[in-house]
DNA sequence: CCCACGACCTGTGGGC
DNA sequence: TGCCCACAGGTCGTGG
């Protein structure tokens, strides 16, 4: 999509988890899609008219790309999966014949257009922490976003404020990694651990995209790929089953934080 | 300010 | 086999 121009933008209901804004289908038809990138968890396509598209997959969001030069080279786009109408919500075609639709059985994302020079003070934007894989996520900061805090780690991970990106898979398995208790006060989290936990969100981070993402039930990838990332989960749904931590034999824990399921050892994770 | 909880919406999987 | 309930990857608003 990126260069591409809108030459036809179909919003199939009025709303997904939001209502659409006013005349989204009309400011987008014939815009350009200058800059396409990626903030916390958010998708965004600069426009060529001083909005910036705002996309974001909730649990369920999907897009898919057909394209009219159909190719199964790879990195190119072949998607060949069942088409599901019901859930087409979101439909773009540009210029150069190719069609891009998203998909959302249970429409927990959402779209907006803001203006891009705005954008930083955006409610969705303003109080982003750094993002995972960059310099800004790093022991000091974590400890200072931290410190005095009671909330569970597992708790803050999932702040966006905090660290922006992570999700409620990951923040269970970058915890099992740094061998820290999910239930510890964020705020009395030593310097130590916290950098071991820094480089086990890398780490998981950087094998998960490595395996092209987690597929539980709906995910895949816009060229229809799932990911294989859950194979190597070595907490998340797998309470009961034995820790796989060399030397551990500790068996894998589910509770409940803040509403969401957290997995762990607690024989390893301290 | 901090925190817990429910809401949003639909589909699916497990238990009976 | 079929029904019902609990639960699901994320955020946001409310109320204590």
């Amino acid at each position: 999509m990126r260069g591409a121009r809108l030459i036809r933008v179909e919003a199939r209901r009025p709303d997904l988890r939001f209502p659409f804004p006013d005349g989204f289908v009309q400011r987008l038809t014939g815009a350009r899609i200058d800059v396409l990138e990626r903030r916390a968890k958010y998708l965004l396509a600069r426009l060529d008219r001083g909005d910036t598209l705002v996309m974001h997959l909730g649990m369920t969001g999907r897009f898919e790309i057909e394209g009219a030069e159909v190719s199964r080279r790879p990195g190119e786009f072949h998607y060949a999966a069942p088409a599901d109408p019901k859930h087409a919500h979101v439909v773009f075609e540009t210029e150069a014949g190719h069609r891009v639709t998203y998909f959302d059985p249970r429409r927990f994302g959402y779209m907006d257009l803001i203006a891009t020079d705005g954008m930083a003070r955006h409610p969705w934007f303003a109080a982003l922490g750094p993002e995972p894989l960059g310099e800004d996520f790093n022991a000091t900061h974590l400890a200072k976003a931290l410190a005095g805090r009671r909330q569970s780690i597992k708790v803050m991970l999932l702040d966006q404020r905090i660290v922006a990106g992570l999700g409620n898979i990951y923040v269970s398995e970058a915890l099992h990694r740094a061998r820290i208790s999910p239930l510890l006060a964020a705020g009395e989290i030593r310097p130590a651990p916290l950098k071991a936990l820094v480089e086990a969100v890398r780490a998981v981070l950087a094998e998960a995209i490595e395996a092209g993402g987690s597929t539980l039930r709906d995910y895949a990838g816009a060229d229809g790929a799932l990911g294989y990332f859950q194979h190597r989960f070595r907490v998340y749904d797998h309470e009961d089953e034995p820790c796989g931590r060399a030397g551990c034999r500790g068996v894998i824990q589910r509770t409940v934080q803040a509403g969401r399921s957290t997995f762990y050892c607690d024989t390893c994770q301290r």
